[in-house]
DNA sequence: ACGCTGACTATTA
DNA sequence: CTAATAGCCAGCG
C-alpha cells in the first residue's frame, strides 16, 4: 500500500488525545459501524485510524467484546490485512462471516475476499474527510 | 499481583 | 523468495 509509513501519527493529530483506553473499544466499534455496506477494512487500518501504532490485536479484541454491543457491529466487514477472514472462526458459525459478506455483494474465495483492495474501505481517508 | 494469550502487522534472517 | 520473530495493549487465569 502506498500509504504513509506512519499513518498512526497522522491520525493522532486528527483525533484528540483525551481518550481513555476503555474508549478504544467504542472507537473501534464506531469506526466499524461506519463501514459502508459492501466494503471491508483491515484491523491495522482501524488501529491506525485510532492512533495506535500496532493495536491491530486490540481491534480484534474489541470485536470480541462487540458481541453484545449496541448497535450491532458489522465485524464481518473487518478482515485481516490480506483480506483473509481470520475472524470467521469466532462468529456464531464459521460460515456466518462469509455468508454475510457474500450477501453484501462481496465474493469470498477460500476464506479470502476477492478484489480485497477494490472493496477496501480506508477509515483514515474517511476520518480525514470529517 | 503476575503472566499468558490473542479476530494482527511489519521487519529481519 | 519464504520462514520466523518481535512489538503492541488490554482482558483473563
Amino acid at each position: 500500500m502506498p500509504s504513509a509509513k506512519r499513518p498512526d501519527d497522522q491520525l493522532r493529530a486528527v483525533l484528540p488525545s483525551g481518550k481513555k483506553e476503555s474508549d478504544f473499544f467504542q472507537q473501534v466499534w464506531a469506526l466499524v459501524r461506519l463501514i459502508p455496506r459492501g466494503r471491508v477494512t483491515s484491523y491495522g487500518a482501524i488501529a491506525a485510524s485510532l492512533g495506535a501504532r500496532s493495536g491491530a490485536r486490540m481491534v480484534g479484541w474489541a470485536m470480541n467484546s462487540s458481541h453484545g454491543a449496541t448497535p450491532k457491529v458489522p465485524a464481518h466487514r473487518v478482515v485481516n490485512r490480506m483480506g483473509l477472514l481470520s475472524g470467521k472462526n469466532h462468529f456464531p458459525t464459521p460460515t456466518a462471516m462469509q455468508e454475510q459478506l457474500e450477501k453484501e455483494g462481496i465474493k469470498i474465495k477460500d476464506d479470502q475476499v476477492v478484489d480485497f483492495e477494490k472493496h477496501f474501505w480506508d477509515p483514515t481517508k474517511e476520518l480525514n474527510s470529517l
